[in-house]
DNA sequence: TGAAGATTATTCCACGTGGAGTATTTGGGT
DNA sequence: ACCCAAATACTCCACGTGGAATAATCTTCA
């Protein structure tokens, strides 16, 4: 039961997945796998296990008994606390309300470009835009996947939230690109 | 002259400085500050010498020379390498040309939402817009203050873009409040 | 039947980060 | 002339991450 430290977006992922019921780590992980939310955070199994254990060691989580099938080894299932509960709508209020700098390193690519020659700039975007481009029919066709199999719409919020970041990011390096090949920009 | 591992954002800062001319880690921290490049980096002054430090290993930058003024702790100026130019531009056309999932937690938070009340969420959202309003403002007053000094706009093109994300990411708030207001979205 | 490979389930270690700590020195006020 | 605060210039430690290692069991195809 240590101190609070910041919950990290693992944690969270963990702590959401024992709000709807109690389990182990390992089938923690094949769920975020199945459900694609390693699209928003990532998952990688040893950091599952740490971020587990740090969840116990802050109380938000419970260890409650540990079967064993067969002689693997034995798999210890954890149970959300009241504390669990309260500090994981504590982090959704919180991350809702105030937006935090994460640094993404392509505005930082974006303000050291000047570093390189305008046409090679161009013909780097135009790799990029494609590869956007992938991004967004990926996001379209699973958006239609699920309105086909009828899954709520408010699970899936962050799909449109996503189409749409990706869309603004695009427009405006398309902007960028005429500016330069244009010569209105001047390098 | 240890093995090539992948260069931070910090040791990118770094080396972008050092392309300029040859300094001392702290001068370097200065620098960022004074130039406000820690809105697009994280920049601490332990993690500026550590990165530094890195750089040497990797053979991208040379310690050249260590002054000292008065009885201070001796200031060691690096300079940059051939290779760590080459590191540089590689770093730069990467960044540019594939995008990278580095998986901010704001969608993260918008695919959790529905754990709480439609009525609570927009509220929070609320004050959520409120903030981002304020980096607009903040983005918008300096892009001008840069334009009133007559600095080229080559050299902030990057303002122009995180306004842009900004504004995308605040438009689509607003849909979702909408939705939620009127009951359209479900919850 | 038997070997190869995937799956299950977890531990361990090397690395980058960031906050706190340290020690000197300059500048500003009284 | 003196004291305190800020700046200068770094070092160190605790923590989270992620890839590799481990080891057993189940599947699959010849």
């Amino acid at each position: 039961m240590a101190r609070a430290t910041a919950l990290t977006p693992l944690g969270i992922a963990a702590l959401s997945l024992l709000v709807e019921e109690p389990m182990h780590p390992y089938e923690m992980y094949q769920l975020l796998i199945a459900r694609h939310e390693d699209r928003l955070v990532k998952v990688r199994p040893g950091t599952l296990y740490h971020a587990v254990g740090r969840l116990e060691e802050q109380g938000l989580v419970a260890a409650t008994g540990t079967d064993r099938g067969g002689n693997r080894p034995e798999r210890t299932t954890y149970t959300i606390s009241a504390a669990g509960r309260e500090a994981f709508t504590k982090w959704l209020q919180d991350m809702l309300a105030a937006p935090v700098n994460e640094y993404p390193s392509f505005p930082l690519a974006i303000s050291e470009a000047y570093n390189l020659p305008a046409g090679v700039v161009v013909e780097l975007l135009d790799r990029r835009l494609q590869a956007l481009q992938e991004q967004l029919h990926f996001l379209v066709s699973g958006e239609e996947l699920l309105k086909k199999k009828g899954v709520e719409r408010k699970y899936w919020i962050d799909v449109q939230f996503q189409q749409c970041t990706l869309q603004a990011e695009m427009a405006w390096i398309r902007s960028l690109q005429d500016q330069l090949r244009s010569g209105e920009l001047p390098w």
